[in-house]
DNA sequence: CTGTATCCCCCTGGATACTG
DNA sequence: CAGTATCCAGGGGGATACAG
């Protein structure tokens, strides 16, 4: 995880071409698939652990902890315990940096609806050219 | 690679939260860290095989290859061999849809590279206070 | 120059079981 | 309910060598 945290203060804006960047590890956040959907269902309104769990259907308790536990080291995510609750109850909500975020990733997830036929078009078209090239 | 190409044509807009949505492979596409640089590069302008090689520190042909080659599949680059050439020249560029999602990207981009000093605040603070918690 | 082919490591991420 | 712990398969992705 903590794979260029060192030595690394210099950083121009315009300019996330450096090998040494340190905010490829911020684009990464977007790397592992469930950030967008999660943030996205933060977004509507804070969601309790489970109540989460079964917005975003697919993800498993372990990949759902791991990504708000990172969520949560970066300072986008707050995690607010009721302590008083028992069962105990978590309750997860955007912070301001996270909300900052949030504009962005919706477009990329609006995109990947709208334009998904477009897409999967042109996947069969390029693997039917492959087996038409090879034929 | 083919994860859910069958028996999905149903689709509602507004809705990425289901778990056989093919808009999942969409989203997966930013899930590869470097298509995100690699497209950011050929919205510049468009780039051939070194070129970009060299535009995106740290890459190596292997992943270059392979981020164009499934970004051309997608239909988001477009592959222009230039066969007069010896030795063989090869210019990649963006589509029309590639250029649809460009902005979006850039966005995340910006995003990483303006909030880079809070998220490493934000994580310096968090495993701090792991520390003392355990202590 | 633009790839393809191998080897191989490691990490992601799924399934399952167990705690407070 | 909200996690943590463990096992384990698969793939991402790096290094290197080779080809057209």
């Amino acid at each position: 995880m903590e794979t260029t945290d060192a030595a690394l203060d210099d950083h121009d804006h315009g300019d996330a071409y450096c090998a040494t960047c340190p905010c490829r590890d911020t684009l990464d956040l977007v790397g592992s698939k469930w950030t967008v959907l999660v943030i996205g269902r933060l977004q509507e309104h804070p969601h309790r652990f489970g109540e989460l769990r079964r917005a975003v259907p697919g993800i498993t308790q372990k990949m759902l902890t791991q990504t708000l536990r990172r969520l949560e080291r970066d300072g986008l995510v707050h995690r607010h315990v009721l302590v008083e609750h028992r069962p105990p109850s978590v309750e997860y909500s955007l912070t301001e940096l996270g909300e900052t975020i949030s504009a962005p990733l919706e477009a990329i997830r609006i995109w990947s609806e709208d334009h998904l036929p477009h897409v999967r078009a042109a996947r069969a078209d390029f693997d039917e050219r492959a087996d038409t090239t090879s034929s």
